[in-house]
DNA sequence: CATGAATGAGTCTTCATTCAT
DNA sequence: AATGAATGAAGACTCATTCAT
């Protein structure tokens, strides 16, 4: 309360310089989602911040630059948001992937918004080296933590025949699966539907530790 | 004058006509794949068709209209080699399950350029009505497929607590993410292990009906 | 007369190019002229040619490329020139050299329009490599043609004392002066006047195959 | 009280300021000269002075301005060596001609940055009034000295059929030149080649006040 | 005085679409 | 039916200039 916020802290111009970004990048979100990558133009993306042509490359090269960048955001919210979600989580393995799956089906990770930026750009990614990159060293995380998640799973439930590899694979893939239908047919489907499907897939492979769930209304 | 000219025989323009639409819808596709929707000109698709710039507007409207009719096209495609995946298929819906999900795993439809393509329009889906609708309407037609087997191996396999529905999502989720890894990281994942993991999730639903994989080596 | 010209030639299309390009590069040398290189834009240089804006990257790939091609083209122009005053001109070393001489004050060379793309050009040369090395080659012909004809009129005249490339050099120097000051000051100098100056050179440095001008009034 | 504090001197802001102008002034010399006038920016002349981007609107009203007062400093530059050079020079009209040429060839004047930097303006000139007027003063000033040292020289060498304006030009002009291809082709003249066909020059138009120098070496 | 973030008019360039041939 | 030169709207990007600090 009694506390001065420091205006003209010494870094106020970094601090500045940062949150600019941060509002660019916001915008393009808001943007692609809305218009798509081809149809986001730099007028909208300023616009829509409500700022000035020209600061896109003032701030950023190009719009390229400002792309990746939204990307690379992107990327380090999820990966934040998993950390979090780990270290809130309780100290079991089953507890820990619970976390993560509630994570992935959670209102701030899985709105159509955000959803539709992953998906815009992951569909750019084959013809954009940088893009392809950025998404395949995201998965490749994803992956390490969940396989070495279930690889704890298999020691203490006395598991065989579980790959924890393929197990992460087809968990990632059954997540962003779900993803597309929650973009793409909203009506049919919506979060806790597919948080249900995703955690059967933990029941069947892991029974001694998820229970299937056996709503049938959501 | 009895010789059979088959460059005008009666309906030869129409056929024509159907074929420089194809022509040019292929080209469209290979387009997309090396360079994206947004990456895609006119000069390239005509290019790559060996055809003259001015031939997509006589003979689609417009770029846009390209476009749709290519997602069209593909989505005609698959629905073919469903049907004809089925018709070839054993009669029991192990069998039919068995054979679409060999099929989504087969090279014809699950090479790098197709997928590309297809991830492509689902990226733009979001922003694109045409796109959503002509995506979601696949969606449809897919689930209820599947729905319909899982049905038969229910009443058939004396399964309890499945439903049907979510199964379906279930499947098709899991096989377009795991066709997002393929197209992402086609060096982490190949086919067979894609088709693998697929069928590890059929076995461990329908347990009577399918085997676990246990090959490690792929 | 009779003779039909052949609007529909097999080559009118190219024809057709070459013209628009030429038509593009006169347009560019008068809009050069009126406004310099900074002032040019490509809209200038359109409107001037009353074509539409995008025609210059259709034929040209950019600016840049269009005005290295119109140094070219003057280049290209005045090199037409000498050699066709050398072909008229008589057998002599001194008519030879008169021709170019009278050619360099001849109105279709220096005229203030062209002078002046002339200077706007070389004003660029020094951070420009493209250009400089256009006018180097262009320098180094006429030098070697000047120098040439100057050894012939050593060897026939018995001068001594004289260095052929060393006249060369100052011959075209003071040609290149003469232009500046025609370019600046029009209402001190003209064509005439600048010409006289040039043949009262080959005077006092060849006595005995030009006569000083005593023209005081022009 | 007492105390002189040479920064806060009575003056002392107006040198600062003019000090600061010089600075701009001096990198606004270095940029045209390696970017050329249509590629500086304010950016590259603050940078080169190691300014901050503002600084010029505030010391020159606009980017029109600075240029206008560097082509100033340039030509105020020259006047100064001019009158020092004569000023220093023996009492003879022909001691001061040679002091002239002489400093037209010396490096303080005839260095490739500043060479550059005089035809960049020149090539601007012809669409750009104030730098035309300014050059054109420039060029009447230096006329007028040298046609009056030529008037001095025929009186005192008996010369006839010399007009001095004509030569005055001629010089002027041939030095112009010599310095263009200094500028365009340094490997192929440098400053002491240009300097003995300058001189050579005199020696033929004056013969009784200068001899041609014999060197062939350079 | 000095700074440099911000602005937005102005430019080059691209490219879908048209249309004379 | 086919061609590809031409068009011009639309977009990315630059950069002189302003102004709050």
């Amino acid at each position: 309360m009694a506390q001065i916020e420091p205006k003209t802290a010494p870094n106020s111009r970094i601090v500045a310089k940062d949150r600019r970004r941060q509002q660019l990048i916001k915008a393009t979100i808001n943007c692609i989602a809305k218009r798509g990558i081809a149809g986001t133009t730099m007028a909208d993306v300023t616009q829509d911040a409500d700022l000035s042509l020209g600061i896109v490359n003032l701030h950023f090269q190009s719009k390229d630059k400002l792309f990746e960048e939204t990307l690379l955001y992107l990327s380090d919210e999820y990966e934040t948001f998993c950390a979090n979600a780990l270290k809130k989580a309780g100290h079991t393995a089953a507890e820990k992937l619970t976390a993560l799956a509630e994570l992935d089906f959670s209102p701030k990770v899985c709105d159509r918004k955000k959803l539709a930026v992953w998906f815009a750009f992951w569909g750019e990614a084959k013809s954009r080296p940088t893009y392809l990159q950025i998404c395949a060293e995201n998965d490749r995380k994803y992956n390490d933590v969940v396989a070495k998640l279930c690889e704890d799973l298999v020691v203490d439930g006395g598991y065989t025949d579980i790959r924890p590899q393929a197990f992460a694979i087809g968990l990632a893939a059954l997540t962003n699966g779900l993803w597309l239908d929650l973009l793409m047919t909203p009506n049919e489907i919506n979060r806790n539907m597919a948080r249900d499907i995703s955690f059967d897939y933990l029941a069947v492979i892991f029974p001694n530790h998820f229970n299937k769930s056996n709503r049938r209304e959501n």
